[in-house]
DNA sequence: TGAAATGTTGGGGCG
DNA sequence: ACGCCCCAACATTTC
């Protein structure tokens, strides 16, 4: 059995730009590129989710190409643990290339993985692809890691040199082997009616003016792309100019994200600031589930989740809408709808939903103050003022269906101030007593 | 990457 | 002509 290294394909579902495949090229003369469908992950999800489906497909893309070069691609079903000790079983495996995922759930997945291997005497190399500055490459003065954005965007860029795009080589590297790629049946997946569309770059330069309309429809549709890799960063950054810094910030604000969540893993169950965990949510259930469907009777709150529902996407302000309408109007705990958001949204990465959502909730890094509260209709008025968007989404509007508000805005503000007030005077109280014990 | 409440200013109506 | 009041319009503070 010859020798041969292992490309592992995850959140990097791309040929072009491929650092670690790149690396795996040049260094080894048998290049296998494998994906595991993650049983772990699966689990959690119908069979028919859109992002899925998506993955399937830009599978049957890179095997698509790797035929041309006498290679094909294997796909696997499973937990990445039971798969690797098949694949070393099977194959004469010298080394594995991989890029580096943050998550989590991946660095323990990796370590795993990295454990099997090197007892096996099989090297795991992994490298930096996924974003321009990764953990600790952007930190303060005294080495520890930024948490408001403003200061880490200004480092980000003072130490950021632009990268050229790698081109695929040394393409006689990938390993001779023919195998059919499995059909969607086989794999346990159904068709789903909601598709990742192209990401389309052409509204970048109206982009700072028009960004906060949702139905300018300027969007990029990029972010499911950066998820799953089916595009780098780097082939991003390379065609924005000078003036496109506002959305290059946005690029900034996703790096930032990533690293909060490396640097702060707690956030994916608690407030960033603990001073927030005494707010006593309502939590209302029937609340939760009208705000779910977009059924608010807040043209602009249910037109994005109706949005959201059928096609998942949402407009990036109207996000901002929604979590707040969520979080301050009805008091529901930012958890429940970052869990929702993450069922639904294609461009789904929790360092970004979490964020946001804690951004929202006004209990993040950074996060807006707690008495920064969203007026819906006020919104409405600045950003769908024609109410396109709104109409577009709400086909009922303007009839007896559309239903009442499920709140009085004046209400509803007052009540959010008033228990984040006793809230975080709870906190007050409880760190007196705590003295007096001493 | 708000909005409401409160404060200030200045022009016009009017006695 | 002058002072007073009213109240937009704008600015500042507060939540």
């Amino acid at each position: 059995m010859t020798d041969i290294s292992i490309f592992w394909f995850r959140r990097d579902l791309r040929l072009q730009d491929n650092i670690a495949l790149n690396k795996a090229l040049s260094n080894s003369k048998k290049v296998l590129c494998v994906f595991i469908f993650d049983e772990n992950i699966l689990n959690e999800l119908p069979e028919d989710d859109a992002r899925v489906n998506f993955i399937y497909d830009r599978l049957y893309l890179i095997h698509s190409e790797l035929k041309k070069f006498g290679s094909s691609l294997l796909i696997y079903k499973g937990t990445p643990v039971d798969i690797w000790g098949k694949l070393i079983q099977k194959f004469n495996v010298k080394s594995v290339f991989a890029n580096k995922d943050y998550e989590p759930y991946a660095r323990k997945r990796d370590a795993d993985i990295k454990t099997l291997l090197n007892e096996n005497e099989i090297a795991f190399n992994s490298f930096k692809d996924q974003v321009i500055h990764e953990k600790h490459d952007v930190l303060k003065a005294d080495g520890t890691p930024y948490t408001v954005f403003t200061p880490y965007k200004r480092k980000w860029l003072e130490i950021y040199k632009p990268v050229a795009p790698e081109n695929l080589s040394k393409v006689d590297s990938f390993l001779k082997i023919e195998i059919d790629f499995p059909t969607r049946e086989a794999l346990g997946f159904k068709a789903s009616s909601i598709k990742v569309k192209d990401y389309n770059l052409s509204g970048l330069n109206e982009y700072q003016q028009k960004r906060d309309f949702p139905d300018a429809d300027i969007t990029s549709y990029l972010s499911p792309h950066l998820r799953f890799g089916t595009v780098s960063v780097r082939q991003i950054i390379a065609q924005l100019g000078e003036e496109d810094d506002v959305f290059l910030s946005e690029l900034i604000w996703r790096e930032f994200f990533m690293q909060i969540l490396y640097h702060f893993p707690q956030v994916v169950t608690n407030n960033f600031k603990p001073k927030y965990d005494s707010v006593k949510w309502l939590n209302d259930k029937t609340d939760f589930k009208k705000w779910c469907e977009g059924k608010t009777g807040y043209p602009m709150v249910d037109a994005g989740m109706r949005q959201l529902n059928k096609t998942g996407y949402m407009h990036n302000r109207v996000r901002m809408i929604t979590a707040g309408f969520l979080c301050k109007h009805l008091l529901i705990d930012w958890k429940w709808g970052e869990a929702y958001f993450a069922k639904k949204l294609l461009d789904y990465e929790l360092s970004a939903n979490n964020g946001n959502w804690q951004w929202a909730a006004g209990t993040g890094c950074d996060a807006a103050p707690y008495f920064r509260i969203f007026n819906p209709i006020e919104q409405l008025r600045k950003f769908d003022k024609n109410l396109a968007y709104v109409k577009k989404w709400i086909p009922e509007y303007g009839t007896l269906e559309y239903p009442e508000p499920i709140v009085e805005h004046k209400f509803a503000r007052k009540r959010a101030l008033e228990t984040y007030k006793v809230g975080l005077e709870g906190v007050d109280k409880n760190a007196g007593k705590q003295k007096t014990l001493f």
